[in-house]
DNA sequence: TCGCAGATATTCT
DNA sequence: GAATATCTGCGAG
């Protein structure tokens, strides 16, 4: 475990734009009792303050988005449709609400585990972010959890992807944002 | 392929 | 008290 040290605050410091682009390729791992499960990151959307009519802040701080207000490197994980947990990076500095969805990761250990916790074979394991959170046992318990310690969950640099390999579009199941907000092209993923 | 039910924390009135 | 949600799995066609 000595080679997955987490990315420093820092990297999370930064525009989310520039945070959610850089964060494709990069590793997601999670300590599962005595288990590492680590994913490498392929999508990503970004959630960008109180202007962004998708973002959970846009309509002010709450007790649920309290997290995505204060520093960058927290996890912001909450529950949607009474089911799905969704994990989420916040970035940028305090009293900047905005954050990273991260929507999906491609298995790379640990995955037996992951089988199991998902409870299918391994067909669409991680790939969609409440997928995900099942396969890594995220829910809202990580909620406001230190990424840039290694401790339950934390990113470490993976690998870089070129530019050419970064593609992006509309995001995801925003349909009650404006009109604008859904058409930004705020969603990046490789292939 | 497509449409919808599902289960509940959180927010709004 | 009512409405809504950064989705997924399943069953019908």
């Amino acid at each position: 475990m000595d080679d997955l040290i987490p990315l420093n605050q820092d990297f999370y410091d930064r525009p989310t734009l520039e945070v959610a682009k850089d964060l494709l390729g990069r590793l997601l791992v999670r300590r599962y009792n005595d288990t590492i499960l680590t994913g490498t990151i392929t999508e990503t959307e970004a959630y960008i303050g109180t202007g962004d009519t998708a973002c959970h802040a846009s309509k002010g701080q709450t007790p649920r988005n309290t997290v995505m207000f204060g520093p960058p490197g927290y996890s912001y994980v909450y529950l949607v449709y009474g089911m799905h947990n969704m994990l989420n990076v916040v970035t940028e500095k305090s009293g900047r609400p905005c954050a990273v969805l991260v929507r999906s990761i491609i298995p790379v250990s640990g995955t037996g585990v992951m089988q199991r916790l998902r409870g299918y074979p391994d067909k669409n394991l991680t790939n969609g972010p409440a997928r995900l959170c099942r396969a890594l046992d995220i829910d809202r318990r990580l909620n406001g959890h230190n990424l840039t310690v290694q401790d339950q969950l934390w990113m470490t640099w993976g690998q870089n992807v070129a530019p050419k390999d970064i593609f992006s579009g509309p995001r995801i199941g925003i349909h009650y944002a404006s009109a604008e907000d859904q058409n930004a092209a705020w969603r990046f993923w490789t292939a």
